[in-house]
DNA sequence: GACAAACTATTGACTCAGTCCAATATTTGA
DNA sequence: TCAAATATTGGACTGAGTCAATAGTTTGTC
């Protein structure tokens, strides 16, 4: 069953370093971390790490497929230990706060979309943008801070959000 | 019908200036072009744009709808001027060449799927990665360049991302 | 257990995209 | 035409990420 990860990275031809162990912990360890906030984790564990160390082992572990990378525009990089299902993320766009979501409409959405385009598809990414229930409380009616006075546009694209239950 | 880009800007309450009308020119002009490519072509047209000015008009034109921005991972943020419909992005890993694509499952793809989260949501940006056909024909099963060795990998995400037709 | 080859971590400098700030210049409404 | 509001400029700055050389670990083999 292998289920020490020192032997799963042994078994996917990687070197195991205190490291590596400690990153693959950390990213387990938190739901959507940057790079700098696993830094941190790895550090209040194993003492040190360097940042190159840091985005190295990150890397290898993506590249690997043990952990995921998504890149969100206006914010640097995050990692999460969540692979192998169909999920996407859902950012709140006042606090930046992001979740899991698992999506309704079946195994890959929209991956037939572009099909006959030539392309090779091998991943679709998706990333709902919006408000959090806190912000959405915290704002009624004025978002202040981001999105400032854009809200009339916004607004037409919300109906088309909600219109199911409208 | 008020198709002069300077009546719609002075419509939206903006300022009109030589510098935000250019660069509106200029992303109408190309595809997906980066704020570097944007200043570039401004440049060419009317002399000379500061850094901020271009960055500047992006932000506002943005704000107000006019264009829009994307930004995938491991790129800097890219502009197109079209917007209102819902179409999405095919990014090539290879050769980063990024095309538009149609969603063919219909408006507003997944919208629902994250409806009882208690998120507001107003946008769901998708973007779609894979190899563009001139990559496919040059990088016949193997990739050279970028993601290297990790295509034992790729190979088994792709046959999931496959699988309806399996 | 010891050894050598291969690989990895560290360090410091560097790049690149984007932002902040104060001073100057332009646009706009009266 | 004039004054107020707004935009542009130029330079310094930040933060994420990368590069390259050196020092340190892992690992397979004896």
């Amino acid at each position: 069953m292998r289920d020490d990860p020192a032997d799963l990275l042994r078994e996917l031809g990687v070197q195991v370093t205190a490291q590596r162990l400690a990153v693959l912990r950390a990213v387990s360890g938190r739901p959507h971390g940057t790079a700098d906030d696993i830094a941190g984790d790895v550090r209040a564990e194993i003492g040190a790490i360097s940042r190159q160390a840091v985005y190295n082992a990150l890397g290898i572990l993506a590249e690997k497929g043990l952990i995921r990378r998504i890149q969100p525009a206006g914010s640097s990089a995050l990692y999460e230990d969540r692979v192998g299902d169909n999920h996407h993320h859902l950012i709140c766009r006042i606090c930046g706060k992001t979740v899991d979501v698992d999506c309704a409409v079946g195994n890959a959405p929209c991956l037939t979309a572009a099909g006959n385009s030539g392309y090779l598809i091998d991943e679709a990414e998706v990333i709902y943008w919006g408000m959090c229930p806190e912000c959405l409380a915290a704002n009624q009616g004025s978002a202040p801070g981001v999105a400032g006075d854009a809200n009339t546009d916004k607004a037409s694209v919300l109906d088309q959000a909600n219109s199911p239950e409208k």
